[in-house]
RNA sequence: GGCUCGGUGGCAGAGUGGUUAUGUAGGGGCCUGCAAAGCCUUGCACAGCGGUUCGAUUCCGCUCCGAGCCUCCA
């Protein structure tokens, strides 16, 4: 079996192999911290979390980078307007950042590198961009050239002069070519920024991710990642930068694969600060459990568009406590192996089809109720070692599902109620007994009449 | 205007040149005092028009529709 994996340079599903078959290395643009994640933030950790995770796998050792951008304009602003130190408000964001994540069962990246820890290795490569031509400095700036480049638009696939006819973007007045981008900026009193050989000012936004993955990685890796969105400019610009650095035009000297994730629209709008329809996981959180989230996030695939509803988290949410409800049914069944039957694991290295394994999970757990006890075991193992994967269905199943209530503070006077209503009927009072039970459910109480006694749980 | 990617059943969402995706919602049934949970069963589909083919939802072309990018953006 062998992994399958889109390239957005090549606009088609690849066979990956590692440029060191002894160790696979994946770069991740990581979040900008001046507010809280939203889910479309969510989406490229979570996504990028599942490849880490299906690579380690096939791998013994990943090393999984994902920066923190910690200085950009939209900081400087944020900053500004809550009159706080931009110190304060990156290092608030960032740890917040890491906790709604692993929220959502993502785990930390191996190196998380910040861009103002980086800032002398963006003068040195800013330096050697000058000298060999492919950079300038005018008033201050200093700029990448972009003609000087002449593989620049391969990965998005843009033909420069045909983007340029139909371009609404105001040219600055000191670029030489309107394509050209900023790898340092004056910044003028009382802006934050650093001594250069240009002056005191702060680097452009593309910049740092080509020190820090050279860096932390070396060249050339194996994966770089990110949201849809960035394939142009800000990928685009790196690759343009990196090559020319090392005097090459070959983008795959700067990393092998490109893997995007595609946008969460809500409500069938992409998400926007004005229409005001911005999930953030922060508020998510407290309506719904990570693995609802999670599981919602990879019920489609991770390169496709996903509508952010009220209805397909719900959808999620009960598909999950199917799953649960599935293990539950198989507690007393003793796991032999955690290995992934080979039909799933396919679907997993074919580009991360998480739809596909879902629905093989759904089949599984469908054959449960016919299942003899070696089937049963097969259906536990995979349930188990997809959800490791999928990072879902990691909780106890009883807790889960709102059972074993030991500690729930109402539990006596729930079970007595219940000791009344089988009291009722025995002696076939079933008005009291469905009085007592609609009681309970009242107090969010259901209740279950099996064979082995009457059981109940919170209801979700 | 340019580039890229899509249009699958009420909804969500995979996939395939000829055979049930899967989930959810709906219909019918079993179980239950009634429920809950579970089980069984059943509708409902591949935007349109051409072409290739013995056969296309799947390949090709065109049309229509939608989304993203071209400016900060996950």
């Amino acid at each position: 079996m062998v992994l399958k994996i889109h390239n957005t340079l090549s606009g088609t599903k690849e066979p990956f192999a590692p440029v060191d078959k002894q160790h696979v290395r994946v770069y991740a643009c990581g979040p900008t911290v001046y507010n809280f994640a939203h889910i479309g933030n969510a989406r490229m950790a979570v996504a990028n979390d599942l490849l880490i995770k299906v690579l380690r796998t096939q791998y013994n050792k990943v090393t999984y980078v994902s920066n923190i951008t910690d200085i950009d304009d939209k900081i400087i602003d944020a900053a500004h307007e809550l009159n706080e130190p931009i110190q304060n408000l990156t290092t608030k964001y960032t740890k917040i950042y890491n906790e709604d994540m692993a929220y959502l069962n993502v785990s930390l990246p191996d190196v998380q590198p910040r861009a103002t820890d980086h800032i002398d290795e963006m003068i040195v490569i800013i330096t050697k961009l000058i000298k060999n031509n492919n950079a300038y400095e005018k008033e201050g700036h200093v700029l990448f050239h972009v003609p000087s480049f002449s593989k620049y638009g391969v990965l998005s696939k843009r033909n420069r002069d045909e983007q340029i006819a139909g371009s609404r973007v105001e040219v600055a007045p000191f670029k030489k070519d309107p394509a050209d981008f900023i790898l340092w900026k004056p910044s003028p009193d009382p802006l934050p920024g650093w001594d250069s050989p240009w002056g005191f000012g702060r680097p452009g936004w593309h910049l740092e991710c080509s020190a820090m993955s050279e860096k932390t990685l070396g060249l050339p890796f194996d994966i770089h990642s990110g949201g849809m969105d960035l394939v142009f400019p800000h990928h685009e610009n790196e690759i343009a930068q990196t090559c020319s650095l090392n005097k090459t035009d070959e983008p795959k000297s700067f990393a092998r694969f490109w893997f995007h994730n595609g946008f969460v629209n809500v409500e069938g709008e992409k998400m926007s600060k004005s229409i005001g329809n911005i999930r953030l996981v922060h508020d998510l959180k407290k309506q719904f459990s990570g693995e609802v989230l999670r599981l919602t996030l990879l019920s489609a695939h991770y390169r496709q568009p996903l509508n952010w509803t009220k209805e397909i988290i719900d959808q999620n949410s009960k598909m999950l406590d199917r799953f649960y409800r599935t293990l539950k049914d198989l507690q007393s069944v003793e796991v032999s192996s955690d290995s992934l039957s080979d039909e799933i694991m396919e679907s997993l290295l074919d580009d991360l089809n998480t739809p596909k394994v879902l629905a093989q999970l759904n089949t599984l757990s469908n054959k449960l109720s016919s299942a003899n006890n070696d089937e049963k075991m097969i259906i536990k193992n995979n349930l188990i070692a997809a959800g490791r994967i999928l990072g879902i269905m990691l909780e106890d199943p009883d807790l889960w599902l709102g059972y074993n209530q030991s500690l729930n503070p109402q539990k006596e006077e729930i079970e007595g109620l219940i000791n009344q209503r089988n009291e009722a009927r025995r002696h076939k009072d079933f008005k009291l007994a469905d009085e007592i039970r609609d009681k309970l459910k009242l107090k969010g109480i259901e209740i279950e009449d099996t064979k082995n006694g009457t059981i109940w749980r919170k209801d979700s």
